[in-house]
DNA sequence: ACTATGGATCTTTTT
DNA sequence: GATCCATAGT
């Protein structure tokens, strides 16, 4: 275990050292903060820590995935490796060990976001309740976030003082009855369960006891509930190391708080304070333009990023014509450094709405150029995996309602939406429906047997083969049948890689559109949001447009957190860049009617295009660009 | 009673 | 482009 703080700068060096006590690591961007966490990782070990009583949580699957390969090759193959994970992942495992003691189900399914939104509108239809439809698009969310500051339904009703929130309100206690029901938890309750979890003293303290060292990446993006969490694990030894930087807080939107990070020392009087403010990653002009947009926000810490890499390429910001220009000109600058000898996974472009890829994929995919888009829909979240998952949540939760409703009439069985609700209100069945309802529940527990004594791809096999799913979709006119078909083969494959069904099932939920594997040689489209944490050579962050980013959303509401939240974003995007950033926006797109639309510019690009005029920039790193591009390509 | 089709409407970010 | 709703067809 020799050398494990070679390479280190001395403050690298003073984290991984430091093993006792609360540590704050304030970590900027490039700083090397995987590094230090793994290196600190394999230095409790090398010290005699038992590597299972190590507690360590990241932001994403595929942080965790990135820490375990580097954890693993730092201390070698032959140690069990720590608890990682993310909060929802850990909370997962920790609830099927002991989420009997706050009243689960041993084998509680998980609803994911399409799951939830299911539930809250069949509750809202069979209540009869009306909202407008900008109304309608809140309630999940209004719902979720009062959750994520652990409000309970009750509570929420007591405070509703519009007609609106107690119409929320409603629905809120309804749905918390039906899950409840329905024997799943969603992505909210699995952080509430587990804080309720910690509320049972003999429970706190096992863990208390087991988790001798914690670490927290991504501080600065925990909620209220992560906190508390938080709070509840931390022993008399104090051994908690959070990493985290407050100019990259980009969740404040999901509940995130980042007085946590600025909070921390008043938390764990005497804590440790470590500083990583030498960046490695990116050159200086890069470095230079990112801080000055950076620094218009009042609301942050001062602190100083700096690089030892002066030289590198000035950065490009670009107006074009429209969001096909901007295209290809992402395309152009491609392609040509391709013909010297750069390969399309040196390139990311990022964008702040999924939304924004489509003329992307149009250009690459007419100049044949591979790409992969990250994010948007996931996988699981495609309809004939969805139905799937849905006969495999019944047949360990035969009272999932969400589920039944899914599954019921795929493929048709003469059980529509008549049918379900007769069934609902306990009606007698018969003809048509009566039959196909009878195929169905007889079918679920022919398989249903089966579950204790088979693999998880076994059932999944037969379940296919029994509803006939793969001649269903084909018989569907449908283009992307052959795709369809390939994905349920996918996934059935995908079942190979688990002991149970529980397991399977409880992954497929919690795994991220952005943890889907990298993949061969390609140019990556994904959203800020996914990006961070990611590195490549060059960036494009695109659509940089006053409505888009910053989004019209935190606009509406002026000046405020909001808008320092979507500089934050651009901080982050910005940071991901080594060599080469290229900022592009466009001067109008089509609107909804057909008629064009003007867009102005980012009102965040304006401390960049001051350059001239601020003498204090050391010359050329900065290069502003107007396509002058076709004034009309038909879009 | 169920399904297919056409038209209108809206689009932030994700564990 | 996707999703929701009304209407016509099976």
């Amino acid at each position: 275990m020799k050398g494990i703080l070679e390479g280190l700068n001395p403050e690298q060096q003073r984290a991984v050292e430091t093993l006792e006590g609360p540590i704050l690591i304030l970590a900027g961007a490039g700083s090397g903060k995987t590094k230090t966490l793994t290196h600190r990782i394999a230095n409790l070990i090398a010290h005699g820590v038992d590597s299972r009583r190590i507690l360590a949580v990241t932001f994403t699957n595929k942080a965790a995935a990135e820490m375990k390969v580097r954890t693993q090759k730092l201390v070698g193959e032959s140690l069990p490796l720590p608890f990682m994970g993310t909060f929802h992942g850990i909370a997962l495992k920790i609830l099927r060990i002991d989420g009997e003691a706050v009243g689960l189900a041993k084998n509680f399914i998980i609803y994911d976001a399409d799951d939830r939104r299911l539930l809250i509108k069949n509750i809202i239809k069979a209540q009869g309740l009306e909202f407008s439809r900008s109304q309608l698009r809140d309630v999940e969310s209004d719902i979720s976030s009062a959750k994520n500051y652990n409000i309970s339904a009750d509570e929420y009703l007591a405070q509703a003082n519009t007609a609106y929130t107690q119409k929320v309100a409603q629905v809120f206690r309804t749905y918390e009855e039906e899950r409840q029901k329905n024997g799943a938890l969603d992505f909210d309750d699995l952080l509430l369960d587990w804080l309720r979890l910690l509320e049972c003293p003999d429970i706190r303290e096992k863990y208390r006891e087991k988790f001798e060292h914690i670490l927290i990446d991504e501080y600065q993006d925990t909620n209220k509930i992560q906190y508390q969490i938080v709070r509840k694990l931390v022993n008399e030894r104090r051994n908690i190391c959070v990493v985290g930087d407050d100019w990259q807080s980009i969740y404040a939107w999901r509940g995130a708080d980042y007085q946590n990070i600025l909070n921390f020392e008043r938390d764990f009087k005497g804590a440790a304070v470590i500083k990583l403010e030498q960046n490695y990653r990116s050159t200086k002009p890069i470095l230079d333009a990112a801080n000055k947009v950076i620094k218009e926000n009042v609301n942050r810490t001062e602190k100083t990023i700096w690089t030892a890499n002066e030289s590198g390429m000035p950065i490009e910001v670009v107006r074009v014509y429209n969001q096909f220009e901007e295209a290809r000109f992402v395309a152009d600058k491609i392609e040509y450094a391709g013909m010297h000898g750069a390969s399309y996974s040196e390139f990311a472009i990022l964008y702040r709405t999924n939304a924004q890829s489509l003329p992307f994929e149009k250009v690459f995919l007419q100049r044949q150029i591979p790409y992969k888009i990250i994010g948007g829909q996931r996988f699981y979240d495609r309809a004939e995996v969805k139905d799937i998952i849905a006969y495999l949540n019944l047949l360990i939760s035969p009272n999932d309602s969400v589920s039944f409703i899914r599954a019921v009439n795929v493929p048709a069985r003469g059980v529509g939406e008549k049918s379900v609700a007769k069934y609902f209100a306990g009606e007698e069945m018969r003809g048509k429906a009566g039959k196909g309802l009878l195929e169905f529940q007889e079918l679920l527990a022919e398989l249903r047997a089966k579950v204790p004594t088979s693999t998880p791809r076994e059932i999944t096999e037969e379940l296919v083969e029994k509803l006939q799913y793969l001649d269903y979709l084909k018989s569907r006119k449908d283009e992307r049948a052959d795709a369809r078909v390939a994905n349920v083969k996918a996934f059935v494959e995908e079942a190979g890689e688990y002991e149970s069904l529980d397991d399977f099932l409880g992954s497929l939920a919690l795994f991220a559109s952005s943890d889907e594997s990298a993949g061969d040689d390609a140019i990556t489209l994904m959203t800020v949001h996914s990006a961070k944490g990611l590195e490549w050579d060059e960036v494009f962050v695109v659509g940089l447009n006053d409505g888009i980013f910053p989004t019209y959303r935190v606009l509406e509401q002026g000046e405020g957190e909001g808008v320092e939240e979507e500089r934050r974003l651009l901080y982050v995007a910005m940071t991901r860049a080594r060599n080469k950033l290229y900022i592009t926006s466009f001067e109008r797109s089509m609107g909804r009617d057909g008629s064009p639309v003007v867009h102005e510019e980012s009102r965040f690009l304006r401390p960049l295009m001051c350059s001239e005029i601020d003498n204090s920039m050391s010359g050329d790193e900065i290069e502003i660009c107007y396509d002058e591009g076709m004034e009309d390509s038909g879009w």
